[in-house]
DNA sequence: GATGGCAACAGACCATCGGTCTGTAGACTG
DNA sequence: CAGTCTACAGACCGATGGTCTGTTGCCATC
């Protein structure tokens, strides 16, 4: 609860934001992006509609806010959990294979331990990047930059073959494949239903961690394969 | 111009259902997926909301319907493009590597003929697939599980090395690939205009066959490194 | 301490969406 | 020609994201 009314100042102001954002993150873990609606958003923060959307310019605008904070967040942890065996002793003799199995299985284990970010990743392209004015792209974006160089740099601290322009080409794919594998693995009722029913259909069903982490690993083959 | 008032024989059924289709296919080569709405088509094919609805359970039935014959129309297409060279002579003695780039770029090249396949398979998952009844999605999952088969059978002529297993990984990821970058490929105006005004952000930019051909050649590559 | 102004706020309002419901009218059947 | 069946149109529905208008709490000035 604030002890204030209405706010004033800058900080007050950032309060209201702050609360509007935990209030979406909650709902968020209890059901999927589309379903998100500014009503519902308003009514449980407790505000108006239009003052919520006097903090943010749209719905999209406070999710977008969401995934940036969501991806620096796990970019710490993922440095984190990479850096943690290297403490050790004797794993600087990793092998480059041990090294892409574990790159790829701390990346799917950190990103299956965050299914907001996974979800906001699989709309940020198709939905959260529409309806939004250049201003908001414009610090979005700038943000993702940053997160992105970030994430290079700790890339490479576990696997240097890959190169910078090959941290990055992985960083995209890895990004694009977890939105859609996070997408097909959460299919609406009516897919449910078939996989179900159809025990061959069930085949084409995703299982968000063990697809992703084979699909990354392949990926990384790939790369250091092409840099021979 | 139908030449009855009213449609009672299956046959001018099936005219109705055609004709929506394919004012849903013309709508599609100038304007997006998502606005693609019901009334627009319904004005554009000359019928009253409620009675389009009458021949397709849903918007999305609609388009899933479009996506199928695409899919099987693509089929072909790829099938008979990666046959052309191989009706020559010494094309027996390709190499892997001469075999991957020539399937990946006629991949690329067949799809990006088609913008209209590549955004509902964008929107696939994530849209399409949802506001859906079982029954639909039955009949699309089983055509779109004999389509995968019959493409499993195609990628296999011209890279018999991936294995079954991994031409089935491979037509997986390729999906989830194409729609991921065919939407960063046409983004919204907002992340356009980002685009032209940040030299910097305009790295992060995507251009469809180019960025597809490249992943999709690593992937391949990390599939065959996986096999030794 | 009263008062004026300003911005935070609520609630009515808007166009549009996908979809349903009801009544009508057109075509085949007896 | 009468009757029925149904393709069809148009009014209607609840919900959406977002805007507009007016009010009210808060702070500065007098």
């Amino acid at each position: 609860m604030t002890s204030f009314q209405r706010a004033r100042s800058e900080e007050q102001r950032a309060v209201r934001r702050e609360a509007i954002l935990e209030t979406a993150a909650a709902m968020l873990a209890e059901m999927p992006v589309a379903e998100l609606s500014l009503n519902e958003l308003s009514r449980r923060v407790g505000l108006a509609k239009s003052n919520v959307l006097n903090y943010f310019e749209s719905r999209e605008a406070v999710l977008l806010e969401l995934l940036d904070t969501q991806m620096r967040d796990w970019t710490r942890q993922l440095e984190d959990a990479l850096a943690v065996p290297a403490a050790g002793d004797s794993v600087a003799g990793e092998s480059i294979d041990e090294r892409v199995d574990r790159l790829a299985g701390t990346v799917v284990a950190t990103l299956a331990s965050r299914p907001m970010f996974c979800a906001l990743v699989s709309a940020q392209a198709s939905v959260l990047e529409h309806n939004i004015s250049t201003d908001v792209a414009l610090r979005f974006k700038r943000a993702a930059v940053a997160d992105f160089r970030d994430l290079v740099r700790v890339l490479l601290g576990t696997l240097p073959e890959l190169g910078e322009a090959g941290a990055e080409r992985f960083i995209a794919a890895a990004s694009m494949l977890t939105g859609a594998i996070w997408t097909h693995a959460n299919p609406a009722p009516a897919i449910l239903a078939v996989y179900d029913q159809d025990p061959e259909l069930a085949a084409l069903r995703m299982e968000f961690a063990a697809d992703l982490q084979e699909v990354l690993e392949i990926h990384l083959r790939g790369l250091l394969a092409g840099r021979a």
